[in-house]
DNA sequence: CTTCGTAGCTGACAAATGTCATTCCGGCGA
DNA sequence: TCGCCGGAATGACATTTGTCAGCTACGAAG
C-alpha cells in the first residue's frame, strides 16, 4: 500500500483537545510519520479525509454528529486507500464486532501506550490489522452473551428510558411482545427492571 | 509558594494511559516542571502525592477507586501544601462547586490546549487559582437549576435505574416523599419518567 | 406429515409508579 | 402574634410495568 521510505499520512480525529494535540504532537516527532491534520467531529474527519486523503484515519469512537464506526463506513465509500484505526475508550467486544463490519483496520483501546502508536500506524498502512489484545480475548470468550437479537433491540431502545409504547413504536413491535422481551432480558440479566437490565447488558458489551 | 527558577514538581493521575503518557511526556519536555510520577488511579494518586509531596497534582475527575475530587480532598489532608488541579472531560457547574469546596485549586476541562497548560500549573503552583472559562460562564448563567435540595438528592440516587424502595431507603425518606419529589423534578424536566428526569439532569449539570 | 422451537401476539393479574389533595410542622417576615 | 412557605409525610387513585399462561404462524428437523 506505502511503500517503504514514503512517510505515512494521518489524520486524527477526537472530541478532546487535549488528548488531540497531545498525540498529534507525538506522532508528529515521530520519523515516517506526517499529520496532515485533526478534526473534532466525525463530519470533520470525513470531509478531512475528502480533502487530504491520508494513508491512516484515526477516530475515536465517541465524537459528536458522527461516532466513529459511522464515519469509518462513510470513510470507507469516499476514500477506499484510507485505512482507519479507532481509538476507543471501553473495551466492549459488540463495538469490536461492528468495528469489523464496518471495515475498520485497527481496534485500540486509550489504555494501549503512545509508544506503541506508531507501529500499529505502519502496520496498518502496509495492509496489516491490528486488534487490541484485551479486546480480542474478550471478544472471543464473552461470546456468550445470553440475550437473543430483539431482547437486545428492545434493551438498547430502553437505555434513554424510553416509555414502552415508544420502545413498541420504534421497534415495530406490539407493546406486550416488548414486556415479554424485556421480562426475560431481565431474568437473563437478574435486574430488576429495565434500565437496570439496559446498563447491565451496556456495561457488558451486549448493545 | 514555589520560589522562581526552582522546577515545579509534577504528578499527573488519569486512568487512560494514552492521555496519561502522552501529556506526561510533552510536560516533561517543558523547561521549569518536573514530572515526578503517574498514577491511574485515586487511591495511587493520593499514594504517590503521600510519597512524592508534588507542588501540584494534575488529577483526572472520572477514575476508578476514587474519583478525583475524593482523591483532592485526601491530598489536602495529607499534603496541605501541594495544590490540586482538576481535569474533566465534561464542564459541568455542579461538579465544579463539588470541586472548589474539596479545595481545588484549577478546574480544567479536556478540551483545554496543551499548551496551555504550563502556564496553569506554573500560576497554581505560585498560590493561584484557575477555573475554564467555559465552566465558569455556565456555572454562573446555569445557576437556574429548577431542582430543589431533596429533588437533586432523589434524582442522583435514581441514576442507576433503582427501584423507590431503595431511593427511600438511601435518601432516609418515606417512599410516598420519594415519589413526590421524583413528580414534581419530572413536571419541571418536561419528562416521562425518573430516568429520562434523572438523565435530563445530568446533561444540564444539576446532578 | 408430525413435531418441535422460535418469533410474535394477547389477555389477565399483581406490583410498582406517577399524580393529586391534604396534613403537619418549623421557620420567617409582616 | 399571625400568616405564609417549604420540607416531609400520608392516602387514594389511575397508569404503567413486570409476570405468566396461552395462542398463532412458520420453518427446520424427524
Amino acid at each position: 500500500m506505502t511503500e517503504p521510505g514514503t512517510p505515512i499520512r494521518v489524520i486524527l480525529a477526537d472530541d478532546e483537545l487535549l488528548l488531540r494535540e497531545a498525540v498529534m504532537t507525538l506522532l508528529a516527532l515521530e520519523d515516517g510519520i506526517t499529520v496532515l491534520g485533526t478534526a473534532a467531529t466525525g463530519a470533520e474527519a470525513v470531509e478531512l479525509v475528502r480533502k487530504a486523503r491520508p494513508d491512516v484515519a484515526v477516530l475515536d469512537l465517541e465524537m459528536p454528529t458522527q461516532d466513529g464506526i459511522e464515519a469509518a463506513a462513510e470513510i470507507q465509500l469516499i476514500a477506499p486507500g484510507t485505512r482507519v484505526v479507532l481509538l476507543t475508550r471501553h473495551a466492549r467486544p459488540a463495538v469490536l464486532r461492528r468495528a469489523l463490519d464496518a471495515g475498520v483496520s485497527a481496534f485500540v483501546t486509550k489504555a494501549t501506550s503512545v509508544k506503541e502508536l506508531p507501529s500499529i500506524l505502519r502496520s496498518v498502512a502496509s495492509g496489516g490489522r491490528y486488534v487490541d489484545g484485551a479486546v480480542a480475548t474478550a471478544a472471543l470468550s464473552e461470546s456468550n452473551c445470553p440475550l437473543t437479537e430483539r431482547e437486545i433491540d428492545v434493551l438498547r431502545e430502553s437505555l434513554d428510558g424510553a416509555t414502552i409504547r415508544v420502545i413498541a413504536e420504534r421497534t415495530h413491535l406490539a407493546p406486550g411482545t416488548v414486556r415479554n422481551y424485556i421480562s426475560t432480558a431481565m431474568t437473563k440479566l437478574g435486574a430488576a427492571n429495565r434500565v437496570q437490565a439496559a446498563r447491565v447488558a451496556w456495561n457488558e458489551g451486549w448493545i
